[in-house]
DNA sequence: TGCTCATTTGCGTCACTATGCAAATGATAC
DNA sequence: GTATCATTTGCATAGTGACGCAAATGAGCA
């Protein structure tokens, strides 16, 4: 972590080491867990595991884990109402995090820096 | 994939299945290719993969099949120049990926829609 | 208290992924 | 052509993660 392959302008990249999380992207790393929080979007209300199980073909055990999952990572909230837990998206956090990303990125290198021939997005 | 939990305003929400593809989160999810990404994104300037796998304590192999996956998710481009291959940020793309993500959930549920006392951004 | 339902956790198994080494491929220089 | 350098690929191994089942925990109710 002390050598830049050619530049380091570390400062101009505003953070990125910050925002860009493993942690983030590992919870979201697997299928099942983005249907889960697809499903959960879609639904907008908050939904038990067991509702949430209903759709998916796997365990409910597993569900409940893949949820504790999105749950720690801050994707979602769990909010216990009698015997029942409900998760619902993290909305405003969720979109804060991605435009996060998006602005640390961008920041980090404008278009006017962008090498010729290079990152040519087709 | 046929019965939603509560609702099913699927139509509310966007593309959020389109956008929210496992695919990009699976070439985010190790942490070091992230650390790679965020390198290259520091940089600047295309690097070439003995220029990357100078700062990775993991073999050149490892680098190489690293940038390879990163390529293929379409977050980086990969450009030949004699017998090194320059690997560099796909900047826009990955950009308005993260945007359309965080677009696409916003429209999903709106701050209005949201429950109360679910979700809680503390 | 005992019972039932919802969720979580322990654990063994299976699949996948990351890793390093060595060999293969591709490209330039001699 | 051969030699050399950069990168990729094949392969074996080790580590990690997902899964299902069963048991444990927690909460309400008779």
């Amino acid at each position: 972590m002390s050598k830049q392959p050619d530049s380091d302008n570390t400062s101009c990249c505003g953070g990125i080491e910050d925002v860009l999380e493993p942690g983030f992207f590992k919870a979201l790393c697997d299928p099942n867990r983005i249907a889960l929080l697809i499903r959960l979007a879609q639904c907008c209300d908050p939904c038990s595991v067991s509702q949430m199980a209903r759709c998916c073909p796997t365990d409910l055990s597993v569900v409940s884990r893949h949820l504790a999952i999105l749950r720690d990572a801050g994707i979602l909230t769990a909010q216990k109402r009698g015997k029942e837990v409900f998760y619902s998206v993290r909305y405003s956090e969720l979109v804060r995090t991605l435009r996060a990303m998006a602005d640390a990125i961008e920041t980090c290198c404008p278009p006017g820096r962008e090498q010729p021939g290079s990152q040519r997005d087709e």
